[in-house]
DNA sequence: ATACCTATTGCAATCGATTGCAGGACTGTG
DNA sequence: CACAGTCCTGCAATCGATTGCAATAGGTAT
């Protein structure tokens, strides 16, 4: 592939000239500047950002870890993700680390052998798991933002959406529908003060509402969902609200209910978390909580982005939360 | 941070030992090497990637661009050529082109001036549009893969599921349960010998079925959907089947039958293409066309890391053509 | 004519690795 | 004791850019 140095040659200039001419610079004379630009174009001379980097110290490019793209709310924020990095002009580096914390690791390395300028790091439900790496990571200069709360993110820059609130907003809403005996349901995912189950639990007791502990189920799996279901509607007396902590699981819920010939939202209301585009085709569309991911995104990238070019950013790490939203649908039955 | 140079220097030995010992070389005494790799790992060298690519003369990055995310079908294929690249020692260099010809080419730029090692080109459903620039790129000797059929694919490596033989399953599968009065129903794309609807049309003529060009929708946006659907209602006689080039077509055509009142599949069959997550969770879940994606992708990067290598693989380009399967679920009221 | 300034251009160092080749130390053999 | 053969290690070139500094040419002021 053509180089600096072979375009000089053709140009009859040294390549220091080249590499001048070619980046603009006021030091080169118009007419050979403009010489040397036909000439590279002639040829489709590009250059050798290896080379740049090298001499640069920085590559343009960010690194993004998420834990996969199965989970259909990964590839939104993926998607928003990139795109905000594409309109910064960095390139992105994407690895899935599949939740486990040795690929995390993996990844944590390779971006920085690969000298990335940033990280970017989607904390999977599991919560943070390479904790030590990227702390040493941070410490040595590398610019690193997470998304999603973990114990010890204080210490870092992160971004998460306000899960508390939307959880106390769903807590209203079903306070406000009459709801008196409400269980919930989900994935357990302690995210301390952004913890969805406790600011629920918490807000409807302002309403003098107890969830019983029988009614608060934990599940790992979809199997556990199914008994849950089970168990649930033996329970007496039965819900008539249940609040599933991610979308996911209320559809399978939904899905379970109706194969047990209860309706809902007339027999008993659902409602998620997560606003997962599915969850508007699903029949009832299932009410939900869901936060702008483009201003979640937003908020992660210019976050990082601010960080390496290390201008006005306080070196202060800083916790952004950014706030949602109820999306009330069929499934609660307000509609 | 560290460069090899420093370790050098704590060793007492020149930079050259230290790369070799680290690199595990047979020419390095093994007492320095040892103690070489100790100083080292106390003091958290890690490889200059960038250096090293640069002398090396390859990244081991590949360069994926996809047309968007949102599509729930490209982050399936993503996940799973993630995973597979990851798997041959690569890192993932992500674009995303929006669909969008300059998106594309401007990737395609991108990447080859970050010299990564090998292209991966997911073709969206408007077909290759930076065709020419990828066309050189390849001529100058850049491995580049692209998944899904177009126009002049022949010239280069390609995977394709086989969408003409899928469509074909579809027409035996409607043929099978008795409809003579089939529409269909998609965003127009042409995928030449892979094509959709050619091999539908083509394989319910076998069974001496035609299908009326008033009953062939061609639609490009949701709302084109909700209106071809209407139309197709008071077509007289009223088709009995549809067949969704796209999964997420027949989502929004099963939505708008059941608020037109009619029962799927009761009243009317309809089969979706795509196999998309979602299919089997709406309700009536979506009979559809689907191929395993793991395989896909796997034939993907396996044929670029081929390339790469350049070893035994043949230098004439190939199109690898994946099976796809029928998927019989309740819209289609076999089950 | 001398000194000085400006506008261009080239030289050479640098980024941090890898590696062919030369050379030193040491051992074994005749 | 001389010489060849091993085994290690270092020197220096190289990958392809960027950039501070020196050098040259031409023009102008004195």
């Amino acid at each position: 592939m053509m180089k600096l140095e072979d375009i000089a040659k053709l140009a009859g200039v040294s390549h220091s000239t080249v590499s001048r001419a070619l980046a603009g610079s006021t030091l080169v004379n118009r007419a050979t500047r403009e010489r040397i630009e036909a000439i590279a174009n002639d040829h489709g001379y590009m250059v050798n950002q290896v080379a740049r980097n090298l001499k640069l110290q920085h590559t343009n490019t960010i690194g993004l870890i998420a834990p996969e793209l199965s989970n259909p709310y990964y590839p939104k924020l993926v998607q928003a993700i990139a795109n905000c990095v594409g309109d910064s002009g960095y390139s992105l580096q994407l690895h899935l680390s599949g939740k486990d914390q040795e690929n995390e690791l993996n990844s944590l390395i390779n971006l920085r052998n690969n000298r990335v300028d940033g990280i970017l790091l989607v904390t999977g439900e599991h919560g943070l798991v390479a904790s030590e790496y990227a702390a040493g990571l941070h410490k040595s200069g590398m610019p690193i933002v997470f998304m999603g709360w973990f114990p010890g993110a204080e210490d870092f820059d992160f971004v998460t959406g306000d899960d508390a609130d939307g959880a106390r907003q769903i807590a209203r809403h079903l306070l406000g529908l009459g709801h008196k005996n409400i269980a919930v349901i989900g994935k357990p995912v302690h995210r301390g003060p952004f913890d969805r189950t406790t600011a629920f639990i918490d807000e409807v007791a302002q309403g003098d509402v107890v969830i019983d502990t029988g009614n608060r189920y934990e599940i790992t799996s979809e199997q556990d969902v199914i008994l849950a279901v089970k168990r649930l509607l033996q329970t007496e007396p039965r819900p008539t609200a249940i609040f599933a902590y991610q979308d996911s699981i209320a559809m399978v819920v939904c899905k379970e209910l109706h194969a047990a010939g209860l309706h809902v939202p007339d027999d008993i209301s659902v409602i998620g978390f997560d606003d997962l585009d599915i969850a508007s085709f699903v029949s009832p569309a299932l009410t939900t909580v869901g936060c702008h991911i483009d201003a979640m995104a937003h908020a992660f990238v210019n976050r990082l982005t601010d960080r390496i070019s290390g201008g006005s950013a306080a070196a202060q790490p800083t916790g952004i939360v950014v706030p949602t939203v109820l999306i009330p649908r069929q499934s609660s039955g307000n509609i």
